[in-house]
DNA sequence: ACTATCACG
DNA sequence: ACGTACGTGATAGTC
């Protein structure tokens, strides 16, 4: 039997390498956990390797440690952590303590000390020694029985450099304990040893690799070359000293290591098992055995060909029987447009997979006809089934018979995927196994688990086989996921957001995304071919004035020009050099007419590609653009548009509204735009109850006017332009969580007299502040704030030590609740707008949503019901204490209509 | 993959 | 003292 060996690891060190090196992760509440995800990831890849019996972690106590009073008191103190790695700290000595694993802490020492100290004891009772960290100081430790890793992070995953006394001494050509020396020596900024000057690293490995010591290089100092290194130790050799005892590990400090309570026992502990799924490590809960059915059980099987689908199809309506609450799990698996095949399950544990995919089994032709079959049962499935489970189901419901299914029967349908979205808006995806692992505690193999890393490679019969499981484990998933999350969805005051208002979304959406808008292709060209004209112009125009080509674009290349050849001002700095933002260079236009070329190209540059060629690379066979509406990426409740973006078409500027003419209702129809006028305000001053705000409403045109006659006491007639831009701009501050910085910036005002407008704002308002402050004042009370119609948006940034992090949380705190309940608000009205054109038998259709417009391609003779309904319904969809009022124009394009 | 910039509400 | 307005998505450049 070989010797015992023990591990000791460097916790601040290997957790400090593990935050650098593993990209931001958080859990659901906003915890951040890479660092400990990666400490624990290092620790296992250790302990698997060198099967040792014990271990034990040490971590610093105290900020203030005998060596950080020494080195504090010679110059300042360390870099403070990032907040998002202190809050890991406490973590990861739970995550430790739950495995059985003592942390090693002394007051007074750092927990290099420590870790000298146990190395000694545990060298001298003959055990092998590792010890873990990624602090090349520690390497003065090393000897032929303990052995410094240091892990680093490559590419292809965590190596660890191994240095026993020979590693070191071939590494640095000095022994263990010589390298105290070196390190005296040559200093440390990071660690704050001060060295000594003119001595670098290659002439303090020449001196001590010759002398073995400072204190015998001095006395020989008279030899020491080079003569600038030899004055330097003369003069500095107090800091030499002083360094030396900086840069030494105290190994005899007052700590012994009880090896008993080090003795590795089983670490994956229900503890710890609570708190990994607490910080949602999931790759690590595959470690913990198995305490609840943790893999899902599969009674899976795959039908293919027409006829087996038929008759199975046939076979699973029937074991439907009468009973119209009959719940089931309905999976269609796509690829872009084309179905592959669909899962049905009638209980949690099995499910059937229909395939009319490549599957090498199946010829095309089959394949087409097994299509058509499973698309019209799934229908006539889909119909009579009291409620279908599913995850993603706006993809799915145009394969679901005729893709026709009425707004009305939504109340039949429950999506998980919108479920857990609501449950927690802040997630950055809701992947089927996450949802189902979260909700129903079953683990699943995530789609990339599936398919592998490169599923276009995989061969046709794995690749349907993955498919079909795939579609079984969502469909039986989302099965078993039902009730839990309607029963979370109900206890959080969202049963009937998620009801009335985002499942018929869910249809509405999928409408819209299936209707698309008609672009003139043939008119998008010729703006875009416009544009390069001028972009070659203005670029001939701005080398000219450089005196030089560069790539305009390049904000680096750019940055140099401006800022270092043509020596303008340079207005502010991003980490990686000058900005180069629109705003900045707005303000040399007086000093250099170059920036006007380079705003405009910037502007032009940005049409040609975002715009006239980006959108023309989306228009489809049809004619028409099918873009995405995303219903689970906003933390406040909006909807997203992507693929293209069609709710950042330009129509600030001149040329870039000219865009707007090239899209067109199709022939025969016309669009009608409606936009809801300040629906934030509005619903601002019905959520705070400001008699003074709803008064100036109910009397209003010109809310802005309004507010600057009342926050400056001018007469509204006398309100000028500027005093109602100011008016304006605090106004939308306030939407956006208002700061005296912020409104300075967008106000180019001081910040002194930003906070004085906010101040007045507040004294002729007092019910928006008492609101806003009430936001804040809930939000850190219970974590979350919520809109009129119960939607939650977590704001975990308010626990936050970190100051700017908390100010963010405050301002998130006072915004999610007004941008939340308009967004709410203008669901609702979609909703009640699709309901009625389809109810009065109409052919217009929404086709566009951006935030507080709408959209309709209107049948010509359809204009007027189509304008009725827009006004009853987006007026109509909530009773505030203002009115809701709409823009609403009609005309052939985009422009005209708007 | 990340950063800077800019389009919209 | 800290250093930002809220919410998105697409593109080009850089590493």
């Amino acid at each position: 039997m070989s010797t015992e060996k023990i591990v000791l690891i460097d916790g601040h060190s290997i957790l400090n390498r593990a935050f650098y090196g593993v990209p931001p992760l958080t859990n659901g509440e906003g915890v951040h956990t890479n660092a400990v995800y990666g400490f624990l990831n290092i620790m296992l890849k250790v302990l698997d390797e060198e099967h040792p019996g014990y271990l034990a972690v040490a971590f610093d106590l105290a900020a203030l440690t005998f060596r950080h009073k020494m080195y504090d008191a010679y110059k300042g103190t360390r870099k403070p952590m990032p907040e998002e790695l202190r809050e890991q700290v406490p973590l990861i000595k739970e995550m430790l303590t739950a495995m059985g694993i003592p942390l090693m802490m002394l007051e007074g020492f750092e927990a290099d000390d420590l870790l000298g100290t146990v190395s000694r004891q545990m060298e001298e009772k003959g055990l092998a020694v590792s010890v873990i960290s990624g602090d090349r100081d520690l390497l003065q430790l090393a000897s032929d029985t303990v052995c410094i890793r240091i892990p680093r992070t490559k590419s292809t995953g965590t190596e660890v450099d191994d240095f026993y006394a020979a590693q070191v001494k071939e590494t640095y050509q000095v022994t263990p304990t010589e390298f105290i020396d070196v390190k005296a020596l040559m200093g440390d900024a990071s660690d704050n040893i001060p060295g000594v000057p003119s001595i670098g690293e290659k002439t303090a490995v020449k001196i001590i690799a010759q002398y073995g010591s400072i204190e015998n290089a001095h006395d020989h100092v008279d030899e020491i070359t080079p003569p600038r290194a030899r004055e330097s130790l003369r003069e500095h050799y107090d800091l030499a000293v002083l360094s030396k005892k900086l840069a030494m590990i105290d190994r005899h400090c007052p700590f012994a290591l009880d090896l008993k309570a080090a003795k590795i026992g089983d670490l994956f502990t229900p503890q710890a098992h609570e708190l990994c799924k607490r910080l949602e490590l999931r790759s690590l809960l595959g470690r913990f055995k198995a305490d609840e059915p943790a893999q899902a059980p599969e009674d899976f099987r795959t039908v293919r060909g027409a006829e087996a689908v038929r008759r199975e199809m046939e076979a699973f309506l029937g074991g439907m029987g009468e009973d119209r609450e009959k719940r089931i799990g309905l999976a269609a698996a796509l690829q872009e447009d084309k179905l592959l095949g669909a899962a049905l399950s009638a209980d949690p544990d099995s499910a059937v997979f229909f395939s009319c995919m490549n599957d090498g089994e199946t010829s095309p032709g089959e394949q087409e006809e097994s299509a058509a079959v499973i698309q019209e049962y799934l229908g006539r499935i889909a119909a009579k089934a009291g409620l279908v489970c599913t995850i993603g189901l706006k993809e799915q419901l145009p394969r679901i018979g005729d893709g026709n299914i009425p707004l009305e029967e939504s109340g039949r349908f429950f999506d998980a995927e919108i479920a857990a979205y609501l449950l927690n808006p802040l997630k950055n995806g809701y992947p089927y196994d996450e949802i189902i692992k979260d909700h129903t505690g079953k683990l699943c193999p995530s789609a990339e688990e599936l398919f592998g890393k490169k599923k276009d490679a995989m061969p046709p019969e794995q690749r349907a086989a993955a498919t079909a499981r795939l579609a079984c484990l969502q469909a039986s998933g989302a099965l078993a996921a039902q009730e839990p999350m309607m029963d979370r969805l109900r206890v959080e005051g969202m049963e009937k957001l998620f009801l009335e208002i985002e499942m018929p979304l869910v249809f509405v959406l999928s409408g819209m995304q299936e209707e698309g808008i008609y672009v003139r292709a043939d008119e998008l060209k010729s703006y875009g071919e416009s544009l390069s004209g001028h972009i070659a112009a203005l670029e001939e125009k701005i080398y000219a004035q450089a005196g030089e080509t560069f790539n305009i674009q390049s904000p680096k290349q750019l940055g140099v020009i401006l800022f270092e050849k043509m020596k303008l001002p340079y207005g502010k700095k991003t980490k990686t050099g000058y900005s180069t933002a629109a705003d900045v260079l707005e303000k040399l236009a007086p000093e250099a007419p170059v920036v006007m070329d380079i705003l405009e190209y910037r502007q032009l540059t940005k049409l040609k590609s975002t715009y006239a060629d980006g959108l023309a690379a989306y228009i489809g066979p049809d004619g028409r653009i099918h873009g995405k509406f995303h219903q689970t990426i906003t933390a406040t409740g909006r909807i997203s548009s992507a693929d293209p973006n069609l709710q950042n078409i330009p129509v600030r500027t001149e040329l870039g509204r000219e865009l707007r003419k090239v899209f067109e209702a199709r022939e025969g129809y016309v669009f009608v735009d409606a936009d809801y006028s300040q629906i934030e305000l509005r619903v601002l001053a019905h959520a705070s109850g400001d008699e003074k705000l709803i008064a100036a409403y109910r009397q209003a045109q010109d809310i802005h006017a309004i507010t600057a006659s009342q926050v400056f006491h001018v007469p509204l007639e006398e309100v000028t332009p500027e005093l109602r831009r100011n008016a304006k701009a605090v106004n939308f501050g306030i939407v956006y969580g208002i700061s005296s910085f912020g409104l300075s910036q967008g106000l180019s005002i001081s910040r002194k007299e930003a906070q004085e407008y906010i101040e007045k704002y507040f004294e002729t308002y007092p019910g928006i502040k008492q609101f806003l402050d009430g936001c804040v004042a809930q939000a850190k009370a219970s974590g979350y704030c919520v809109t009129l119609f119960g939607r939650r948006r977590p704001v975990p940034e308010l626990k936050s030590g970190n100051f700017m992090q908390r100010s963010f949380g405050e301002r998130v705190a006072m915004n999610a609740p007004i941008q939340g309940t308009a967004a709410d608000i203008m669901k609702i009205a979609m909703v009640r707008t699709a309901r009625r054109l389809k109810s009065e038998g109409l052919a217009s259709r929404i086709v566009l949503q951006v935030h507080d417009e709408l959209l309709v391609e209107t049948k010509l003779g359809e204009e007027e019901a189509v304008q009725r309904i827009l006004r009853e319904e987006m007026t109509g969809a909530a009773d505030l204490r203002v009115p809701l009022e709409i823009d609403m124009h009609a005309g052939k394009n985009w422009f005209e209509a708007h």
